[in-house]
DNA sequence: GCAGCTATAAACATGT
DNA sequence: CACATGTTTATAGCTG
């Protein structure tokens, strides 16, 4: 019954852009919850025939009898409510259910997204109440109490992720209330000067957070309300499941961060022999640059996470330049992907206004614009430059003036401004650990024969529109919607400026459609745009193994028109 | 600490 | 004069 995709969520976390997860998971959760729903309604109705016929048999029945019954269907009952729990419980670890409302505000917080959503889990907690229980937790949060509810029949009906107001019990320090409950197991000893699940003036019990004065008073309200006895051990184990999970994702994480690790180290070092597997067949690619292997070689971790690309790359390497530069993200096959959500989502891209402007450039059949028309084409794609125009127009115009990159060209209707690759490309030399000098040599295009891996990895990320996503294209299944950044990286390099006009921009449309091909594209031009002999270009052949990395700069290419 | 890159702010010039 | 467009300078933060 899960969902329809066979992508475990952390792949499509690595793939999907924040927007984009969180319209599938939305998707999902409907569906998901839906068929809980039905499912559960089933089970709740047979409960309930159940004790309809148990209270009538037990009419005739001694008192005792008749409680011990009850008994019997509330730990029924009660069970039942745990399954349930614990199903949401695991379709939150997946992601696929409670999605918080709040979240969507950056693009940051997808990977955090994946786990258990602490503050989903509270609520979870409130929910497990046992039935029959009095009433508990005194202090009935505002809000959801599910915990009235989820005893009733009725509970799914309001499934976990409903309530916005939710969570909130803003604890001071901020963290949800799941957090500290770890060892809740051990739980009831109290410790001398504090107790594990005391903090803050509150009792940290999951779904709790009744207020006590001091220790004294929280003991007392730990034994009289936690004490032993099926909620409280139901409780438990949920919790006990909360953070067995946990640590299975944080095992996950811990591996393919280290293997995230390992990959780009190497790319500094070592000419990486590795996998560049698979180039491509095509590749001769007049780039240079190592195309993408697609999905065959990377072992799944995915270099980047879609939205992020380049937050979570910056992170981990040596010799990452610095973050908000996207020249380790190709700009444009993020744009691609997370294009909606920049447009809807005051936040600020992770892009320079450099590497903006030549987007919008780039983006455009002659490459070239006006000054109004950049300003036109940051408005229209990002959300964020729709205020503050008279700082961001500022530095538009100053990156203009600034860098040699942008060449003014007197045109008919006034001025327009293009892009002038070679320019780009020096801007910022590869960074890579080899000696400046050598790179300097390499990217005048003296030696382009000694290139090793890294070298061309750190030109092609230089900008090089590249193509290779890996990470993308591993999840081979995401298709749709990674289909976008493909043609990013299919788009060839841009044009020379130089030639402005006559350029054969972009070339492929038509790539969009497929999802993971490596492109082959159109070496043509790229190349050229170095100067002279450059490096590169090299075929692959020649440079033999790229830098698996080297997919990561994609590329930021201009061919493809986002909007 | 230095160099390079970027963002931001602001002064100034020029043209419409 | 107001405004748009460009250029230039200064300053600060980051990163390698």
């Amino acid at each position: 019954m899960m969902s329809p995709q066979m992508l475990t969520p952390q792949q499509m976390q690595q793939i999907l852009s924040p927007p984009q997860l969180q319209a599938l998971l939305q998707q999902q959760q409907a569906l998901m919850l839906q068929q809980l729903q039905e499912y559960y309604k089933k089970q709740q109705e047979q409960l309930h025939l159940q004790l309809l016929t148990q209270q009538q048999a037990g009419k005739q029945q001694p008192k005792e009898a008749l409680g011990n019954k009850q008994l019997a269907f509330q730990q029924q009952l009660l069970q039942m409510q745990q399954l349930q729990q614990q199903h949401l419980l695991s379709l939150q670890r997946q992601g696929l259910v409670s999605l918080q409302p709040s979240q969507a505000s950056g693009p940051l917080q997808t990977l955090p997204q994946a786990a258990v959503c602490p503050t989903d889990l509270p609520q979870l907690w409130k929910g497990e109440g046992a039935p029959g229980q009095p009433a508990e937790d005194s202090v009935k949060q505002e809000g959801l109490d599910l915990t009235g509810t989820a005893a009733t029949a009725t509970s799914f009906a309001a499934p976990p992720k409903v309530s916005p107001p939710l969570s909130h019990h803003p604890l001071p320090n901020g963290q949800p209330a799941v957090h500290t409950s770890r060892r809740d197991s051990s739980s009831h000893e109290e410790t001398p000067g504090s107790h594990p699940l005391y903090g803050h003036g509150e009792c940290k019990w999951p779904g709790c957070e009744a207020l006590c004065e001091d220790l004294g008073q929280f003991i007392k309200h730990l034994n009289t309300e936690h004490a032993l006895d099926d909620r409280s051990t139901a409780q438990c184990r949920v919790q006990m499941q909360v953070v067995q999970q946990l640590e299975i994702q944080l095992a996950k994480e811990s591996e393919r961060l280290q293997a995230m690790m390992a990959h780009l180290h190497m790319r500094p070092s070592e000419p990486k022999p590795f996998s560049q597997p698979v180039t491509v067949s095509a590749d001769p690619f007049p780039d240079g640059l190592v195309h993408p292997p697609t999905s065959a070689a990377a072992p799944v971790t995915p270099l980047r996470p879609p939205g992020l690309g380049s937050a979570a790359l910056h992170g981990g390497g040596p010799t990452r330049r610095r973050s908000s530069d996207k020249f380790c993200s190709p700009i444009s096959s993020e744009l691609a992907q997370n294009h909606e959500f920049y447009k809807n989502a005051d936040v600020r891209p992770p892009f320079t206004y450099a590497s903006l402007i030549r987007q919008a450039i780039l983006e455009t059949p002659d490459r070239q614009l006006t000054l109004n028309e950049i300003y036109n084409w940051f408005t229209r794609m990002f959300a964020y430059f729709r205020r503050n125009t008279a700082t961001w127009k500022n530095a538009v115009r100053h990156n203009l003036s600034l860098h040699k990159c942008f060449v003014r060209v007197e045109n008919v209707k006034g001025a327009v401004w293009t892009v002038d690759e070679r320019e780009y490309q020096k801007r910022r030399p590869p960074k890579m650990t080899g000696s400046p000098t050598l790179v300097k040599n390499m990217i005048s295009g003296l030696s382009y024969g000694a290139l090793n891996a890294s070298y061309q990895a750190a030109l092609a990320e230089s900008s090089f529109p590249l193509l290779n996503s890996p990470g993308m294209l591993n999840p081979g299944s995401a298709s749709s919607l990674l289909s976008l950044s493909h043609e990013d990286m299919g788009t060839p390099g841009e044009p020379l400026p130089s030639n402005g006009s006559s350029s054969p921009p972009r070339l492929s449309p038509p790539q969009y459609s497929h999802q993971v091909q490596v492109k082959e594209e159109p070496a043509e031009a790229e190349e050229d745009r170095r100067p002279g002999p450059p490096l590169g270009h090299p075929n692959p052949s020649s440079l033999g193994p790229p830098p698996p990395e080297d997919r990561e700069l994609e590329e930021e290419l201009p061919g493809e028109e986002l909007s």
